[in-house]
DNA sequence: TCTGGGGTCCTAGGACCC
DNA sequence: TCTGGGGTCCTAGGACCC
């Protein structure tokens, strides 16, 4: 029998920022998306006075006030950092581990010799917190979906303690399934559940009763998968090695909306360098790439316009220059002028390892001449040790109507040598 | 005034082939 | 008077995840 235990820091982003600054313990605390746009995490303070997930911060201007929110910008560096850390204590729990997003990890416990599994995940919480500062809960079930499940209420529910094992306790999965929204069910998200509820099923118990057939044709194979999963046979299994991505992005909104083609294509020619980067590291090539721009969607009353061009890259490339060529190409013939644009991005497609680019007779092998390639890795290495944007192409001012705002983040206290925190005696 | 960014997988439908 | 059927490949879009 399978034994998975999916390990979830508890409101991550706020939990690294609190490890720096302890005085937000206690208090309502959430941090921003991008552009200081809506909360993405809440600390428990927060989820209390009613802060929804997703709320644009405009919204919750009024709790500063009122309740002393306290509202942050996003600070990616430390949280990738600090993810690695628990990342890797996680590791050392269990021969098999799948880091399944920043904040979460299943861990695979077949074969392991672990008499209380209760007790291990506690020891796997005290751990994780002395060596790091960060909170985790965890979940224990026969299949992904089921440690899923044994996760959420786990952190719902204050009596487990942080740790709820359904493999133990065969006979609490059901009170498990029944006390389970069936859009909490990882896996069922808004619109499935919305057919869900039209058929009468409100939670994961009444998912499981429900006919393959029905199914298979409203949630198609995946909610056939995650149906099965519940009911306890395991169609998903551990993947502990992460295979190559095939998409790579770099998109922002705009701090305010521009209307001139030249803004547009300084911000593009940033996101295409960026997207560059981001392939280079990953040692990967793009074989397509594509560039849109779009108007604010919150604004019905003015007009919308969505552009977007494709285009190959032959043969595959990461050359910054090229790929930044290639996107302000396609954003020209895509080009009207007349609207005000909120949003653009650069996405690179058919990403492949060099090696496995296939060649026909007549092209060079890609990536073929040093001088290039010697290039970008000047590039790179100086980026990696001044900060990124140090040097590049086309480099815009930084106070261009598009940058990003971000009013409050916090210093980054892993990865910035200046930002190091100083100990008081 | 102010609403994120970055991924994956599946499916339906069109083009094309025999 | 009458217009097949089935396979494959590709793409756009939709659903989901964090």
């Amino acid at each position: 029998m399978a034994v998975y235990a999916l390990v979830d820091c508890n409101n991550f982003y706020v939990s690294c920022e609190r490890v720096f600054n302890p005085a937000l313990e206690g208090k309502p605390v959430i941090v921003l998306s991008n552009n200081d746009g809506c909360a993405v995490a809440r600390s428990a303070e927060a989820k209390a006075i009613g802060v929804p997930m997703g709320e644009p911060a405009f919204k919750l201007r009024h709790l500063v006030e009122s309740h002393g929110l306290v509202m942050l910008s996003s600070n990616s560096a430390l949280y990738g950092d600090m993810s690695e850390r628990v990342m890797s204590v996680l590791a050392t729990f269990a021969p098999g581990a799948e880091v399944y997003s920043i904040d979460e990890c299943f861990l695979d416990l077949a074969g392991m010799p672990v008499d209380d599994l209760t007790a291990w995940c506690q020891q796997i919480r005290a751990t994780v917190r002395r060596w790091t500062g960060i909170p985790v809960s965890v979940g224990i079930g026969t299949t992904k979906t089921i440690a899923k499940l044994a996760n959420r209420l786990a952190k719902k529910s204050p009596k487990t303690n942080g740790a709820l094992d359904l493999v133990s306790h065969p006979e609490w999965v059901a009170a498990a399934l029944k006390r389970t929204p069936v859009g909490d069910v990882w896996g069922i998200g808004r619109q499935y559940a919305g057919h869900c509820g039209v058929k009468g099923i409100r939670t994961a118990f009444d998912l499981i009763q429900a006919e393959d057939g029905w199914i298979r044709k409203t949630m198609g194979a995946v909610g056939l998968r995650t149906t099965m999963e519940l009911r306890g046979t395991a169609v998903h299994t551990l993947d502990t090695m992460p295979s190559d991505k095939h998409t790579t992005c770099c998109s922002r909104s705009f701090g305010e909306t521009v209307s001139e083609f030249g803004h547009v294509r300084d911000a593009v020619t940033l996101f295409a360098s960026r997207a560059a980067e981001k392939i280079r590291a990953e040692g990967l090539v793009a074989g397509a790439l594509q560039v849109f721009a779009y108007t604010d969607r919150f604004r019905p009353d003015q007009p919308q316009f969505s552009l977007t061009s494709m285009a190959r890259l032959s043969p595959p490339t990461s050359s910054t220059p090229h790929i930044i060529r290639t996107a302000l190409r396609g954003m020209e013939s895509a080009w009207r002028d007349g609207y005000e644009y909120k949003k653009a991005g650069v996405i690179l497609l058919d990403l492949v390892r060099p090696e496995d680019v296939p060649r026909d007779l007549f092209s060079p092998p890609p990536e073929a001449g040093v001088k290039p390639r010697a290039l970008m890795a000047a590039v790179d290495g100086i980026n990696n040790r001044l900060g990124s944007g140090s040097v590049g192409y086309g480099l815009a001012p930084k106070d261009a109507p598009w940058r990003m705002h971000c009013g409050n983040r916090t210093p980054s206290y892993t990865t910035k040598w200046d930002d190091l925190p100083v100990a008081k005696a």
